[in-house]
DNA sequence: GTCTATACTTGGATAGAC
DNA sequence: GTCTATCCAAGTATAGAC
């Protein structure tokens, strides 16, 4: 997926060549996450990205064909990354809510610092005003949502957590939720509330662990209880 | 501060002139909304919207000032708009937690419905590619927050959930949702999974309200010993 | 593959007529 | 207050030299 674009480099190239080419979308892929995350969206033009990557303007359009197209590489780019190092945070500690918990934490304190969330953010606000644009970027949220889904089942699947809520709706949440943060805390200037926020999450999901010794015999039975009984809904 | 610019109109027009100028000014402010939501912050050129509005091009940069002048008096107006309209529902059903679920779900419908929040969520995006934009979305963002505070303080203040996290936190976590939901349901040209989870919600706050009849006597007692006795933890 | 140069378009902003 | 006309800056995209 990320080699979408590779037949634009020619297959008989020199070795040394080809090393350049690939230097140079490198450098422009990188230099679009840092224009994205400093000026946004409406400021990456590809003047401002190619003096970023140190290269001449024409070469946005002979390597991706248009910024757009050069935007989306920035998004497939920072996609992979990070995927390759959650997925097994998750998969590893995925398997208790408070493990998820923090895995989320660290993923989210790292690309807070990063400025990967803000790539996505970008591209997700500035899409409407590129035709087609929002189909692109929606295709390369879907494994994030997938992601994210994998991580709820795994956490909460089999405890009670799970008959209150769909995983997917969960999931759905989540993501909402991680690119609201970002957004505040871009605007806040500081990561520090989403933080917050996220070790509270921890802290709760660490409780209800403990509360799951409770299990089907004691919380969802309290909750049980409490969804029948309606005889004494007196309270002001 | 919807008036922080009426200075540009002269003290002594006369009543007509004053009614056109008028009429011209929310013309322009309506068709900024209309345009941020369909096109996004990129997609506002002063040329884009004066179309929309039916006028000329120059009269953006009369009454404004500048393009980003008049997307902040869009936000401007959409938040004194939707300010009156919700801090009645809150006040009157926020004093219980579905009732809070409930209002929250009619308004983030109607916000939908309306590209309200988009207008909210273009600027904080836009914002980084105009010098200083960023700390007037804040301020004008902060009446929000303080409303997302209130009613949070108003529905759980002193029911046994406040104990589990500051009120701040979860109003941050509130708005961070709601913005995020609204750029999942621009991206699936869809707001049906943002008001599953409104739904959900509401069921969750009635679900709580009822095992509040436990109140600290219960829930809290329950949520202490599981947080205190960490001798049989061999869950698997 | 990369650069320079350039054609063309769009956008911000202002001057001046009405 | 509104319009036309216009200037100028910035942006996309391509052609052609190296």
């Amino acid at each position: 997926m990320a080699m979408a674009k590779a037949g634009a480099r020619s297959a008989r190239t020199t070795g040394g060549a080809r090393d350049r080419s690939a230097a140079t979308r490198a450098a422009l892929v990188q230099a679009a996450i840092e224009t994205l995350r400093e000026a946004g969206f409406a400021g990456c033009s590809a003047r401002e990205v190619a003096q970023r990557a140190g290269c001449n303007q024409a070469l946005v359009f002979y390597h991706f064909g248009s910024v757009s197209g050069l935007l989306l590489a920035a998004l497939d780019d920072v996609s992979e990354r990070r995927m390759a190092a959650y997925r097994p945070l998750i998969e590893g500690h995925g398997a208790s809510l408070p493990g998820l918990a923090a895995a989320a934490r660290e993923i989210f304190a790292e690309d807070l610092a990063a400025g990967h969330v803000k790539v996505l953010v970008e591209l997700i606000a500035g899409a409407p005003s590129v035709p087609g644009m929002g189909e692109q970027v929606a295709e390369r949220l879907a494994p994030w949502r997938e992601l994210a889904e994998a991580a709820v089942r795994g956490a909460v699947g089999q405890s009670p957590l799970a008959t209150l809520a769909p995983v997917k709706e969960i999931a759905h949440g989540l993501v909402a939720g991680f690119l609201g943060l970002e957004m505040l805390a871009e605007l806040d200037g500081s990561p520090a509330a989403a933080l917050a926020l996220f070790d509270r999450f921890a802290a709760l999901a660490a409780l209800v662990d403990q509360a799951g010794l409770l299990g089907q015999q004691g919380l969802m039975v309290l909750l049980a209880r409490a969804l029948t009984s309606r005889e004494g809904e007196g309270r002001r």
